[in-house]
DNA sequence: CGAGAGGATTTGGCAAGACTAAAAAAAGGA
DNA sequence: TCCTTTTTTTAGTCTTGCCAAATCCTCTCG
């Protein structure tokens, strides 16, 4: 059995690798807010129970039994998001936090029976998808918005942020999962982008960016196509 | 701030000096199922934090702020209940133990929000009544069956016991919420009951019918009656 | 009144998780 | 290559909660 903190170090990790190979300590630590002393620590006893592969001084991977768990959290997390924005009222930046904590309490056979009331939703309110009970799941990875070529379109997918003060700034921008957008210009030295959204000319830092995972458009040229017509 | 342990001890607490003015270490030992001298530990540490007075060697009882946050408990508890049952299809035997984990991670503002789309429920599935926000709240103690009169009928109104099996054996006799029983005799030395529930003739264990607690109807006499007609 | 009996408390241990400080290893730069 | 910086690990400490065993109160009965 894992513990609610066990819970929380086997999702970091399944995060921080999914980029890179390996988790680093200091990478678990930082997206824990918790010191590098007790990351090693709590990789020791991870190891021990057979949910992580601890190499020092490199880094920790799941095993497959720790992958399975992290994803059971995961899921667990994503369908009360859903939940909550769906069946109460919330709105996508007070979730969070509510679901942080739920997911550690809450059953799987409850999680199940949210997600049927639901309609056995694939997307959480934040565009990410939610695993099915007891299926390998593969998150595969979209672009970023800092990642889009200068004058490309595309439809925003995911914001992978979970402050609500950001979230609600974006909201009200009408960057929201679904919505449609195109990149103008995007200043050098990490200076602000100029985009429409939906319509609406918009600013935006390039550090929030890169929370915005997109699906780009096929290219739309803009006089004649160059294709066949 | 009060850990999900100390949550516990504080429900546990209400609870027993209900009938009694003080809690005993055992009886806490007991309902927790715990060890008397981890009880001891707690009660030093509640006292500390001042939610508990400490008698030693005869007991506990809550202070103001205490019974505040063993009613905040007891109302997300019984919130969860109800809501676990009429919006996500549980029976009542299924709920116990869900709602004793979510209870401490539910924060008070998603109770409420379950709170109104139940309508505001005055009772959870097991008939208990549930405490209002952040209101005073006495839950006056009703009669069991064991202490009613042979002869008597009476409305169930609460039923006091978490084993699920229990839950749905007496189910299935009918003893539920709002049923209405007579009871015709009970065989003396901690013998069985024998009753009618809606119309049925059921027989009862002594011990079932000390967790039901009923409401008394007024006497109805069979023949004739004996005050101004 | 004195002696038990039975609860309650104290003591000593353990495990989980967190922190800090210091030691060790890896990485990077000149 | 060697020396410095960064990262990790180790070591020691704290708190919360739990247990078992030993000790201590209290109350009742003879």
């Amino acid at each position: 059995m894992t513990s609610p903190a066990a819970q929380d170090y086997l999702k970091a990790i399944y995060k921080l690798s999914r980029d890179r190979s390996a988790a680093t300590t200091s990478g678990i630590a930082a997206r824990l807010r918790v010191a590098a002393g007790s990351v090693t620590g709590m990789l020791k006893r991870l190891a021990e129970q057979g949910y992580v592969e601890h190499v020092p001084y490199y880094g920790a991977r799941l095993t497959e039994e720790g992958e399975r768990e992290a994803l059971r959290t995961i899921r667990r997390h994503r369908v009360l998001e859903a939940f909550l924005v769906q069946q109460l009222g919330y709105t996508w930046d007070e979730v969070h936090e509510e679901a942080e904590r739920l997911e550690h309490a809450a059953s799987d056979e409850l999680i199940d029976r949210m997600a049927k009331v639901l309609g056995e939703p694939r997307e959480d309110p934040h565009g990410h998808p939610i695993p099915a009970r007891g299926r390998a799941f593969i998150e595969e990875p979209l672009p970023t918005l800092a990642d889009l070529e200068e004058g490309r379109s595309a439809v925003l997918r995911r914001v992978t942020h979970e402050d609500p003060e950001a979230l609600r700034y974006l909201a009200g921008l009408g960057l929201v999962p679904g919505a449609r957008l195109t990149l103008h210009e995007r200043a050098p030295f990490g200076g602000p982008l100029r985009l429409t959204v939906e319509g609406e000319e918009r600013l935006l830092g390039h550090e929030l960016s890169r929370v915005l995972e997109v699906e780009p458009l096929d290219q739309v040229t803009a006089k004649g196509d160059e294709n066949d017509g």
